[in-house]
DNA sequence: CTTATCCCATAACATCATGTTATGGCTGGC
DNA sequence: GCCAGCCATAACATGATGTTATGGGATAAG
């Protein structure tokens, strides 16, 4: 038996015309096409289907019952054509998409949060996955690809992976009151008496940090290791100790009973924005990740 | 703004072979049209989208993003032109379709549910609804079109109704044992002594079994007055007296406890079998009309 | 009964959509 | 460097869908 042709979508927007309509002549107007167009569009239809559409009735054009049973089915064919045309609008407007986000803790919860209600207030179409992890695990997830971009630091370059380095600006943070407020720079001589709060001690930012003060012959208190800024920032807060860390963590926390100064030597804090290399980014992604960068700029050394 | 353009039908199916098959080459077998066809069709949705469809990896055509997004909306789009044209094809090999039947309450319950019953076996899309009322109702709602087929009686035509008459044969029907049981027909003189169970007395059926009567000076002794043939029957089973019914309900009967004889004079029993004149009728109601009146015929006088 | 009006159907034609075949370019594996 | 496989493009045939012109049938008014 020979392939049954589906119905032409056109056809079935004349159904449904004249169906609303009443008339033929109605529903050309309605498509703004002429009338014998439409009377041809439904005749071939009627034909394909091989029963009657309508039913004349005092001058008016009643669907017959077989249309009435499939009327649901073709109501909700021209919904899902008109919304696959909205969302495909949406997409080229950069209004629909998803993305998948992997990052470090540290900013799941302080700067990122900022950035995608940004980013979202006016894409409604937009939907998110948000992961905070560890760097090894981001990079494992934009190798495997499954992940669109992920925000990582103390991170070298994979084959995989397009990566993008930013060096953000780092400042010395006290608690309020400190004696320290009253500098406008620091220095590691500033810092001789006090307890230092820093990352890992295998990290390349404590690396750096130790080397500024040994150019001082200062020695350098450690007190507390932490692996996040965020967490150091929370230990100052609570007159545990001084930390250096990236401003952007910083920022954050000025007014929580934290106050921050610049710090010499200048120390560069690397953050990695990174992508799988192999896979092409998504209109959206490519648009958040430009947003993204933009939400660093105040705070890039 | 300019009218934004639904894709078309054939750009979506070509689309969804590529995401299956992974190759337009593949994706053109598939679909048994040649390759450089897909390859326009794609490019056209690509130009008109106004985004990426497909990246290649490892010579393979994995979906981007933005399809995966449109993905599921444009799979239910050819679901359901697929099943227009399903249910279209059965409408015309009358395999769906929807019958509102409006009947005697007599029919609902004894002839009706086998006919409807069968005519349902082999046609899996049809609906239907059975709403036994009085012939008045009957014939109300086939003037207001609210059905499409009414079995009735006592029926003399309306200018909105069109009507088909069929004449029933009609039985003596009496209890098992009973002494009746030994004639071969059944006269008003053989029912002298019998009280009779019978319709109402302004009904036309009785008007003719009155007649019956007189004409062979026999009295008639009326014991109990039904509306319904079906009551009458459960009536002499009970051993209450005997009646003259239609060979339709007196058949549904016979073997619990009811046997049933000709009777003579021949009684008709005008049954109409109504539908709205100026609503055209679908395919599937006509095929039930036919498929009814065919299951009067072994009843018919 | 005749006429005017309205609506639909048909015909003839233009244009776009969708198929074909022919062909050439790119890429990865040998 | 060459071949095989795959996609893109060109040139063309045919079907789908629009147009205008026109005619026929129903209905209402004269």
């Amino acid at each position: 038996m020979r392939q049954r042709k589906t119905p032409r979508i056109r056809q079935l927007e004349a159904l449904m015309a004249v169906v609303v309509n009443g008339s033929m002549t109605a529903a050309a107007a309605d498509l703004g096409i002429s009338q014998p167009a439409i009377s041809r569009l439904l005749s071939d239809l009627a034909r394909e289907f091989d029963f009657q559409l309508f039913d004349k009735r005092d001058g008016q054009l009643v669907p017959s019952e077989e249309v009435r049973l499939l009327e649901p089915d073709v109501r909700r064919v021209l919904d899902l054509m008109r919304q696959i045309s909205d969302v495909s609008a949406d997409i080229t407007k950069r209004k629909a998409g998803h993305i998948r986000i992997a990052c470090l803790p540290g900013f799941a919860t302080s700067h990122l949060p900022r950035v995608v209600a940004d980013f979202l207030r006016d894409r409604p179409g937009v939907t998110m996955t948000i992961e905070p992890d560890r760097p090894e695990r981001i990079l494992e997830w934009m190798i495997t690809e499954q992940y669109d971009f992920g925000i990582t630091d103390g991170f070298f370059g994979h084959p995989a992976v397009d990566r993008t380095e930013v060096n953000m600006r780092t400042v010395c943070v006290f608690p309020e009151g400190h004696d320290l407020e009253r500098l406008e720079v620091i220095t590691p001589r500033d810092l001789a008496t006090q307890h230092l709060i820093h990352t890992r001690k295998d990290s390349d930012f404590y690396g750096q940090l130790v080397r500024g003060f040994q150019n001082e012959n200062v020695e350098l208190k450690s007190r507390i290791e932490v692996r996040q800024f965020t967490a150091a920032c929370e230990l100052v807060c609570n007159g545990v100790g001084i930390s250096v860390v990236s401003e952007l963590d910083a920022a954050k926390y000025a007014g929580q009973g934290l106050l921050y100064r610049p710090f010499r030597p200048t120390l560069s804090h690397a953050l990695s924005l990174v992508r799988p290399i192999h896979k092409a980014p998504s209109l959206i992604t490519l648009e958040f990740m430009a947003h993204f960068k933009d939400s660093l700029r105040p705070y890039l050394q």
